[in-house]
This record gives structure tokens, C-alpha cells and sequence, in this order.
DNA sequence: CCAAAAGTGTTCCAAGTACACCCATGA
DNA sequence: TCATGGGTGTACTTGGAACACTTTTGG
């Protein structure tokens, strides 16, 4: 360790789950390490924070160097919690991560940079704990958690769908996230019934299988009373 | 900057927002600071993580280090957010806060230490934005809606009284944490009827007065199904 | 007796659940 | 026409809000 006057050193990086739907599935975007430590191991998309560099800003920066991903199609990161458990990154440097969570909507395929081998979308069902670099697997985790949380009490599921989308669309949001399957009749009500969450798209129709769905927008309700409720 | 290797080096520091209740009203622990920056303002008690020190076991440190008050009373200590705006500590180091919550019962009156030129219990309905060191006050801030979520969603507010406690004990604390008047009637019903929540102590009275009230411990349960809720 | 706090009963209403049923389209 | 998904109606149940009322103490 290296002082400069006294206190101890850190090095602080910005970690990022940032979560989207892949054909109603629930992905999560890693990169495969090009670089020690746990090269050729997937991890969670970060990097070292740089110097009169706010959190936030890094971690902006990091989406967009490491995979790619325009940091302007994915506003709204949310800070997620900080680790900092001595020994969780084997260089010497003692590094404490300050974690980001996100969902966005229809993400392009991420493209590998800087210190990524290769960047991907990845079913968190396909995903074995021991899979990813560091404390990663814990990171995503509570990641999963929070974003699940956020859907209960948030309008945040709107930022997984398109700008126009129908409530069945919707509700594919938070059946990929809670894994579980939702009354279509009372998710319906439920939606269309909390006030300034869904816009009704002038006599828009779109065509499926059935019947054709209206189409909404997301409207200006950031919080939802009363909150959709898990099982 | 000082670089070790090739990233920017940082300071971090545990920050903590202790809460408790004396007479009837919501106070959080602050030390006036005797040494710059910020010398003779109040702040949140705080300070330097260590070398190979873990972040939650410095928030500990620092609370019987500059308050004196035993960590052992102070169990469940919460990671609240990480604090790491450029500018926001004026020394020339970058710093980063890691900033935790707590909730106590009948915490002594602290006693001052190390960097503290005094430690004190401060009422949160007498404090200006502008009276705290650093952006204490929206941490502080951040602290308390953490603490009024807390309450609604686990069984936290048995943390705010002591082992043994009447139904309106813990209603006191409610109405402290709240800000609001809540129905004694309905409350009553509400935490005897939550499962795990209290237990009732064998054939105990207390007196008061009016007549006197069952006494409880604290249950088990840790979340609140279903959650006691604000206005 | 009265005041005050503890605790129960009861009524009303908002909201979730389950499920029957109708609607509008493609094949 | 039937299958499929969109959308409405409705009955049941759960739980919160309001408040009347009874209980048990101190003064």
C-alpha cells in the first residue's frame, strides 16, 4: 500500500448489471475478461473510476467503452450498493466497486472494447454461480433483486419495452423478471387502471395471433399506488 | 493524484447515520469536528476505512472510535448509498463515503473522541440544511427515508425500543420515525396480528396512566407481511 | 366518580384473485 | 368455422380506515 498522507489507498471502480428482455428472456449483459485477473472469464461490464470522474459518470463511460452500448439509450442507472470486502479482487490494490443497476429496452448487441474479449447478452437462467469473475455472481444477485423490487413499486418496466407498446407486452416485462405468469384479466385492469402509468396511443391496433391490442405509451407516473404486487 | 499503478487513487471513508429516540423524538448521533476541513460544524461521525479492514467493520470502528458508544449495541447496521461527487470533501484528495443506517434503543449519551470535539444526540426536526459538514444533510436525508421504508416493509422498529415493550411503545416510535398519528385501535390489531412479529411476555403489566399494557418482546420475523403502511 | 390509556367489535370501502364470458382477428 | 389472444364483468375475499365501545388503572 501506498500512502499519500494518512490514509489508506483505494483504487474505486464502477460495476454495471444492466438487464434487458432477448425473446422474453430476462439478459444481462457481461463481458468475457481480456485481461489478469480471471482472463477469459465473464464478469459484469467496469472499470477503475478516473480522476474528477463522478460515479455515475463512470459508470456511463464503462457501458459505452467495454461493450459498446450508447449510454444514452440507457438513462436512469440506479445505484445499487458498494463492495469492499478486503481480498475480493486478487491485485494487490485494495478495490472497492461501486455497483449500478439498469433495464433498458431492445439494447443492440453489444460490441467488445478496451479490456473486454467479447461482450454478450446473457440468459440469467443460463447462468451458473460460478461462472463470473470476483464477487460478481453476488453483485448480479442483488442486481435481479432490486430490479425486481422496482417493478413492485416503479413505472420501471416501461424502460424495458419499446416507446409504444400493448399491456400484453408488458406484462411479458414482469413475468420474464418474477418468473412467474400473471393473470392477463387483472394484470389488464390493474395497469390500465393506475393513473398517468399508461398513455393510449391514438386508434393504434397492432396484430398478433388473437384479437389486436391497443397500443400505450409510458406516461408520467414514476411510482405506482398501490404497488403490483408479487406472489 | 498519487498512482500507484494505473488508476487514480482514492480515500474512502464510512459515514453513519445513528438513529434513536430520546423523549419521544427522532435524533441522530453528530460530532462537532475538531479538525479541518469543516472545524466546529456538525457532521455525521465518520472517518478513513482502513487497510484490510472490511467497510462494514470500519462503520463499527468509527462509532466507538469518535462517539464512544459500544457497537455491540448497535447491531444491523445498513449500507445506505456511496457518496463520490468530485469537490464534495475540499481536501485535496478525492474522497468517496460509503455511507451506512442504523436504528438503536436507549443508546447512552455519546462521549468524544479521536477527531470529535464533541458528540451529540440532535433532535432531526432542529437541524437546517445548512448546519452539517459536507453534503451530510442529504446523506442524513437519504438516511432517514431509508429508516421510514424500513419500518413499513420489516420488523426494524423493535430495534428502536428496548427488550421488553408495549404495543404503544412501539407506536411511539412509529409516530416518531413518521412524523404522523397513527390509530391506536388499528395498530394494536395490525403488529398483534402479524405472525413472529411480538411475543407476548408471560403475565407482565406495566403501568401507566390509564390501564396498563401487555408487554412484549420482539418476534422473529424480520419482514412484515403485510407491510404496516404510511399515509 | 372521572380522566386516560388499553384493547375489542363493527362497519365501510379499496383492492387483489379467480374465473366466466364476450370481442376481434388470422387461418 | 375454430383457435387465439384482448379485454370486460362479477363474485369472493383480504385488509385498511374510522370510530363506537368496553376494560382497567390512577387520582
Amino acid at each position: 500500500m501506498v500512502y499519500r498522507s494518512e490514509f489508506p489507498v483505494f483504487a474505486v471502480t464502477a460495476d454495471l448489471v444492466i438487464l434487458t428482455l432477448r425473446e422474453q428472456q430476462l439478459c444481462v449483459l457481461l463481458v468475457r475478461r481480456g485481461v489478469e485477473p480471471y482472463a477469459g472469464m465473464l464478469a459484469l461490464p467496469g472499470g477503475f473510476v478516473h480522476e474528477n470522474e463522478d460515479l455515475v459518470d463512470a459508470a456511463y463511460r464503462e457501458l459505452a467503452e467495454e461493450t459498446g452500448i450508447d449510454p444514452a439509450l440507457v438513462t436512469g442507472l440506479e445505484q445499487l450498493q458498494t463492495y469492499g470486502t478486503p481480498g475480493r479482487d486478487p491485485r494487490p490494490e485494495r478495490v472497492v466497486s461501486v455497483a449500478w443497476v439498469m433495464l433498458g429496452a431492445n439494447l443492440p448487441d453489444p460490441v467488445a472494447g478496451s479490456d473486454a474479449a467479447e461482450a454478450l447478452w446473457v440468459p440469467v437462467t443460463d447462468l451458473c454461480e460460478q461462472e463470473l469473475a470476483f464477487d460478481h455472481a453476488r453483485i448480479l444477485n442483488d442486481g435481479l433483486e432490486r430490479a425486481r423490487s422496482g417493478l413492485e413499486h416503479s413505472a420501471l418496466a416501461t424502460a424495458f419495452v419499446g416507446p409504444e407498446f400493448t399491456v400484453s407486452e408488458l406484462r411479458g416485462v414482469y413475468e420474464a423478471v418474477w418468473g412467474e405468469r400473471l393473470d392477463p384479466a387483472n394484470f389488464q385492469r390493474k395497469v390500465t387502471g393506475t393513473k398517468d402509468f399508461l398513455i393510449p396511443v391514438k386508434g393504434q391496433l397492432s396484430l398478433g395471433r388473437g384479437r389486436p391490442a391497443r397500443v400505450y405509451r409510458a406516461g408520467p407516473a414514476t411510482v405506482l399506488h398501490p404497488p403490483l404486487r408479487r406472489a
